[in-house]
DNA sequence: TCAATATATGAATATATGTTCATATATAAT
DNA sequence: ATTATATATGAACATATATTCATATATTGA
């Protein structure tokens, strides 16, 4: 009741369908866990740490192989690896000066693949 | 042999594991598909949008059922739909001066699902 | 301790993108 | 035809973000 109110305040046309919209706004997940959503998919949403997961799939590796295998700068790796490391995608053992990373989600791949299965049809 | 030479040319640190990287560089998708996922990732990596598909998930919903559910304007709405019509995730049909939108694919709730169970852990 | 190497990171820059505002388009009703 | 309404869209603005550059940190070996 109270809700339809403020969707009137904030819709200056004529609310359609009442009732759809109430379905909706109850089947609805918590705005928290929509934004966190966002959030990890914004984070799959770059060429570069796409390229970085999917060459992690394979084996995990060092900051410098995926700097060649990329063809990219050590530093915008290291960057785009701190991103992957802040969403908790992957994760790192250090073995001297060396740091090794590898995938931390058992769902990684899974969304990856429905992914790739919506691209190429 | 010669993407090693680039990949040198590249990384003007030592590249450490040769094999490991041939073996990756060899099992990567094409380039433009990876870019392709990227896109697809970057249209589900905005709250908006996600509270979108969310919404859709329902049911079929016209713009102002969404701009008013989601208490936004009609414009920024409008805007992001084109975003999810453009990347095919929604589908349109016009009825009079109403126009509907559904979505489109059937891996969107896949992928939608899988990154909820990552952040829902 | 000093030099070399692998990685991390802060600042700067360029680019991308989401929302707003104003307005255009499309359809229906009078 | 004119008006009202639902939606679309271009321009402007503010913000976010990816890369580069310079440099810091961490580890190893001499």
């Amino acid at each position: 009741m109270s809700q339809q109110f403020s969707a009137q305040e904030q819709c200056d046309t004529t609310v359609i369908h009442e009732d759809v919209i109430a379905s909706a706004r109850s089947n609805m997940p918590p705005e928290e866990t929509l934004y966190d959503l966002a959030e990890l998919f914004k984070v799959f949403g770059d060429t570069t740490r796409v390229r970085i997961l999917c060459a992690l799939f394979e084996s995990e590796m060092c900051v410098c192989d995926i700097s060649a295998l990329l063809n990219m700068s050590q530093s915008s790796i290291s960057h785009q690896l701190r991103v992957l490391k802040t969403a908790k995608l992957v994760r790192y053992r250090r073995e001297g000066k060396v740091v090794y990373y590898s995938l931390d989600d058992a769902h990684i791949k899974h969304i990856f693949d429905q992914g790739l299965a919506h691209v190429t049809e």
